[in-house]
DNA sequence: TTATCGATGGTA
DNA sequence: ACCATCGATAAA
């Protein structure tokens, strides 16, 4: 079974820690995801895959392993890893990172449509295996329980129930965490 | 510092 | 007609 096999929300908790690596025409840029959000299948409102099976949400459905990108608000792109098992619309969004490699000083790389942009990711992505042809993870040290902080996922009141669950984890203190809108979040101190 | 608003295009 | 968003601008 691989890493990607199994539910959303396990991998969304051990990607925090995680490298994410994308090399393109000599270059080459890395960061340390820092903050994610588990989708966890078809019957979470909250996630793509509860369209049913579409052009779109077919790769959610394929193997685990491979990106799911979309373009969200007519301008920004969101990256996700497939998970679970083949024929279950799951999958995890990476919504932050701290920059450790090829990447200009002081670009920022908190939020998910931020996070592609600086990571050049966009919908040529789409359905790509994370198996080092320019786009993959590396292991990276372990964050401890006491580092991870849970919450509601960001931008889906829409899913009723499922709005309120909480599947976005992000690490404590990290400077590179988005923020969502709203009143009275605090998490950097 | 927080709050509001509009850009922009794939998807159904 | 929706949106798993962001950056500019305004108010304070």
């Amino acid at each position: 079974m691989s890493f990607y096999a199994r539910p959303a929300l396990t991998v969304a908790r051990e990607l925090l820690g995680a490298r994410l690596v994308v090399e393109e025409g000599g270059w080459r840029r890395v960061v340390r995801i820092v903050e994610t959000e588990a989708y966890v299948g078809e019957h979470d409102l909250a996630c793509h895959a509860s369209k049913g099976l579409t052009p779109r949400t077919e790769v959610l459905f394929g193997p685990p392993g491979r990106a799911y990108v979309y373009l969200i608000y007519g301008m920004h792109h969101c990256f996700n890893v497939v998970t679970d098992a083949e024929g279950v619309g799951a999958a995890v969004l990476v919504r932050g990172g701290e920059p450790l490699e090829g990447l200009p000083p002081g670009v920022r790389t908190d939020g998910p449509g931020r996070l592609c942009r600086a990571l050049g990711l966009s919908l040529a992505h789409n359905r790509r295996e994370l198996r080092g042809h320019g786009l993959y993870l590396e292991e990276g040290e372990p964050v401890s329980e006491a580092w991870v902080q849970r919450g509601p996922r960001v931008g889906v009141e829409y899913a009723g129930e499922w709005a309120r669950a909480p599947y976005r984890l992000w690490i404590r203190d990290s400077r590179h965490v988005s923020r969502p809108p709203g009143r009275g979040f605090r998490e950097r101190p």
